[in-house]
DNA sequence: ATTATTTCTTGTCCCAGTTCAATGCACACC
DNA sequence: GGTGTGCATTGAACTGGGACAAGAAATAAT
């Protein structure tokens, strides 16, 4: 098994040395899913935490009324659980995580995550700050959707994730951003337009 | 000083010893600060992670054209600072914080809580619920922002915030509502014809 | 008490985005 | 190779909420 991604990507924000590796490295558990695998459904418990080596997944609402938001899309190096406090109430999951693509991860189950704190405390601290980046980027997201156009928060979309219009189906970009497909469809001709006229 | 407030809500999740307790208290600052104080303002850095004792604040964003959105109100019981993960990438903060009454604060800097996770590390525990309560009732927000009308949104907010109608002008409300003062002024009208016709 | 300042309400007009079709497109699958 | 089936595009009609303006009401200041 290659750690080197992993390895790389958790070492971003701490510096571990390589016992400290080597025991994160032993407690993972390799895991295929194909496409189209609901990983967790509304009102399960969530017992992973998934690190995306390959693949593409999304993480959803449906609220009462049927109305689904994509809360995250979550491709290579990003990792997907439902990180709600609903772990530390026993309350079952309110969110629905499926994969777009097959998909390969390095996963923890609370118990391994548990003796990786204990047994490597300073993982705490990179976990933290996953966390931290997550409430930053939901806050971020909770300002375009408050603030920005259908436009102005595509494009930005396209800053931050690249390749996925290649990758996904258009509706599900738009249930990320908060609008209708159709009207995605009708806000990208008109970006076309635009960078028509740029040249 | 009393303690007894702040010892009840950090025990929460955590069960803590009294002398975890006596650590976490004896770090603590004691903090008073008048209405409409800035306490953080955009491009500064956050060293302060407050407890309110008593009083109300305010967090919010201002955006390039000015838009403003209210990201969080903290009134007793909450806890106040910048949590985005600027703080690890050395990053000034894009936020400001500002008290809406006289206040209490019970604060801890940087280096006073490194101390006690340092001396108390079950408190990491601890901080790392607040933190994914507060993703948890961003993530909500998020989608109530996308698939809520004003109505509902503002309905929510009540149960929620009971008392801060009563505490703060309502255009506050409406900016952390992501809709317009004038329109929640109309919501709010619908809202008591409708509480009307039930009694 | 009077004035000034801020906040709240209400009305009118307008637009970004929705909803509901209809049509076209690209596949997978027998 | 036809034919479903889901996806994207486009258009027409509609609506939730915004922008602006002008009063009313409440708070603060002198």
């Amino acid at each position: 098994m290659d750690f080197s991604q992993i390895n790389k990507s958790i070492s971003r924000y701490v510096n571990f040395s390589q016992e400290e590796l080597d025991i994160f490295n032993s407690l993972l558990e390799y895991k295929k899913v194909p496409k189209k695998t609901i990983m967790l459904r509304e009102g399960e418990m969530c017992n992973f935490e998934a690190f995306v080596i390959k693949g593409c997944v999304r993480k959803y609402y449906i609220d009462p009324s049927g109305f689904e938001v994509i809360l995250q899309f979550a491709i290579e190096d990003a990792w997907v659980s439902d990180i709600s406090f609903s772990i530390y109430e026993d309350k079952p999951s309110r969110i629905f995580i499926e994969t777009m693509e097959d998909c390969e991860f390095l996963v923890f189950t609370p118990e391994t995550k548990e003796e990786l704190f204990t047994k490597a405390p300073r993982f705490e601290r990179a976990f933290r700050i996953l966390l931290h980046r997550n409430l930053a980027s939901t806050q971020n997201r909770l300002f375009n959707a408050i603030s920005k156009t259908a436009l102005e928060k595509y494009l930005e979309f396209l800053e931050l994730y690249p390749t996925l219009p290649q990758r996904v189906a258009q509706h599900y970009i738009a249930s990320y951003l908060g609008i209708s497909a159709e009207f995605l469809s009708k806000t990208r001709a008109k970006a076309a337009k635009i960078s028509d006229f740029r040249g």
